[in-house]
DNA sequence: TGGGTAAACTAACACAGGTTGGCGCGCGGT
DNA sequence: ACCGCGCGCCAACCTGTGTTAGTTTACCCA
């Protein structure tokens, strides 16, 4: 069972083994757990370690003075949470666990080592940033121009395509430990809004979730539903 | 009278005079005129320059199959688009001018030229980059989770403040050179309700808005309405 | 095994914002 | 000076999504 950063990063990159082993070794130092519901950084916080998520969900969040939260990220296991971030002092937002998460905590220092003399590291870190650029124009075309069953489907479609690469999808069928509310303030609707919308993509036979599991029964089905164009999380 | 480009990285790091030379000769080759509604890159091109918007507005928008526009970032005088976007082949959207606009077009041999034995600079666009991706991250909060009047209002305020670093606004007043459809579908509205919004801000004295020119009447008004903080713009 | 609790789910109603269609001004072109 | 037309603007109507207020289900813990 291999490690979802690293396997994300080869869909990037040619590894080495060496690069393989110096990427496992990140992975696994400074181990932190977080219940679900915690922050792992706060909102004003001034953050000095990146967090790489190895096992759990978690979000990058804005809540407003009157509780309003918008989730403006998903973090699934694999994910490295700015890898760059330390040239940067103050957070805009906050990032929560949104199920239990164990993550590694990884120093600036650290991440300068992995990519010196490590060319393929670096370049495959630099790619996932631009990836991850890429998904936030994505949710902004979703939020601003999608329907709620549009928005629903296709953030089913990359979370599908997402937790593939992380070696985490069986075939058609994908953890979604997630609530309704929390899907409602990633897709900017209520949980209200989200059960009818969750009903309607069931009842057209697209798909199925049901104990924190999506099963996919028509995956290009879902793929129109959404307008959904994989290519924006593709590797160049 | 000074370059919008070397102001704003200013804004982040201290520049030798060395480095401003270096910065204002990127922007005097390869100029290009852009005429208003036309792509400067378009969709599914595979591009090799990086361009910096000399003159004009222009913007990233996705379209979708049934013509839907979703426009997911304003590019100003003095932005810089993808930096380091030469490490991603295919563009997953367009990038059009909203106005005439002119542009300089940049190698990225020139980027890494003008980056090699000058850490101020990459200090620079790097900080500038982590500014867009914060830039993004406040939009998907803002479709999501802000109401049309406080989504306008909220527009106006960070326009206004990048404009400004950019040394264009004059004081209060700001140049707003678009149309009320490319507003709708920067907000994710319809252009009759930007509309109705503007007459809103307007008979609550917060701003005016005529012949392409915005005054704000009222900034902390405009800000609280916005429910506007501007850390997620600000420099470490 | 039951009782507490969080989440899923639903129905009725409310409203923000979308849709359609039309009017008129202002500006650029001839 | 006139024409054309994009854009600003507006009114009437419509609908997708939000709101409120539940009931039901599933699961954890005593």
């Amino acid at each position: 069972m291999e490690n979802p950063f690293v396997r994300k990063l080869e869909r990037h990159v040619r590894l080495a083994p060496e690069d393989r082993a110096t990427l496992v070794g990140l992975a696994r130092q400074n181990i932190r757990h977080v219940a679900g519901r915690q922050d792992i950084e706060g909102p004003h916080s001034d953050p000095y370690h990146t967090h790489l998520i190895l096992d759990g969900w978690a979000c990058r969040y804005k809540q407003f003075p009157d509780g309003r939260r918008a989730i403006v990220a998903l973090l699934l296991p694999g994910d490295l949470c700015d890898p760059f971030a330390f040239r940067r002092a103050r957070m805009d937002h906050a990032i929560g666990a949104l199920t239990p998460v164990t993550v590694a905590r990884i120093t600036p220092e650290q991440i300068a080592d992995a990519v010196r003399g490590r060319p393929a590291i670096e370049e495959g870190l630099w790619r996932e940033t631009l990836a991850t650029t890429a998904i936030h124009r994505e949710w902004i075309a979703s939020v601003g121009r999608r329907s709620a069953i549009e928005r629903l489907a296709h953030l089913f479609c990359e979370l599908h395509l997402r937790l593939t690469w992380a070696g985490l999808a069986d075939g058609t069928s994908l953890p979604m430990p997630v609530t309704q509310p929390d899907l409602a303030d990633a897709l900017g609707q209520t949980s209200v809004h989200i059960n009818r919308t969750l009903k309607e993509l069931r009842s057209s036979g697209l798909v199925v979730l049901r104990s924190r599991r999506l099963t996919i029964r028509d995956l290009d089905g879902l793929r129109e539903r959404g307008l959904f164009d994989p290519a924006y999380l593709l590797p160049a």
